[in-house]
DNA sequence: GAAAAAACTTGACTCGTTCAAGAAAAGCGG
DNA sequence: CCGCTTTTCTTGAACGAGTCAAGTTTTTTC
């Protein structure tokens, strides 16, 4: 995917194309599920000026728009990704917090039928698998 | 279920019987999906000298020994909920933040055999559905 | 190119949560 | 039942992700 590829993305979600949010995507595709200060690292070091509050309103408005997702396992602060639309769920490791995706086998929208929903509207399943990560189960293996 | 079997819950779990840690258990029994501060208000009303800084610790106890089950929607607080070991899931409401539990209809333990776990160690699949609650999907249909 | 609208910078601020030190209470052995 | 040890609780300060607000700059449109 080309700069101009990005410029096309934001155009059709009838948003400006500004540097920050080309520098924003620019991160979020090099850093996968990079939190907010990872990407406002990585966006000044190729814009330096870029304010923090521009970071947070960029990720705001690209979440909003769908062009990002948001995710935010608990115990850990906002995550962001370019992968969207597939349905595809997170795999996060208790002890070291890092964040993988993982297709579910089950179907293309899994458990998307709850049994019942006490009159909620349901628009999304949302899955996230907790254990440990390659590093964390062995490190902890060896301790115990 | 009541005040001894709290005793018991608390003693079988290797913690100390006290009065705060009572109070908490009940307050959270009372309001299933209470936040910390919800917890601590419904706390003051049998307890009223209680510290918020207790409730942190208590409740931080109680989910570390699996008493109770702590969530934490994104964009959500913490919340704590008395039922546990059922393998239940929540719904959240995008508008408001309602909680309310589900049973998913796939089964005891849905989507716990994901495709490719990246080599991650599962322990537990989290399920959480997003919707609009009755309230806010009747009056946001009104609007439109 | 000028005007209107949207986006960005700067800097202060909120609030859920955590940290730290000392006081109080629970549980255990005598 | 009483003192000792350990855990828990109180008090009060601090941290940090995220938000708010005012004013300036940039993008887009005509």
């Amino acid at each position: 995917m080309k700069q101009e590829d990005f410029e096309h993305l934001l155009r059709s979600a009838d948003l400006r194309v500004t540097r920050p949010r080309l520098a924003v995507l620019r991160a979020v595709r090099r850093e996968p599920h990079a939190d907010t200060s990872s990407v406002l690292a990585a966006v000044r070091t190729e814009e330096p000026t870029v304010s923090h509050q521009a970071v947070y309103d960029v990720l705001g408005a690209l979440t909003d728009s769908g062009l990002v997702r948001r995710i935010q396992p608990a115990g850990s602060v906002a995550r962001y990704e370019l992968r969207v639309g597939d349905n595809h769920h997170h795999v996060v490791c208790r002890s070291c917090g890092a964040v993988a995706d993982v297709d579910c086998a089950v179907g293309v929208r899994p458990c998307l039928d709850a049994s019942d929903t006490h009159g909620f509207v349901i628009d999304e399943a949302e899955v996230t698998y907790w254990g440990l990560c390659p590093a964390c189960s062995t490190s902890s293996a060896a301790t115990s």
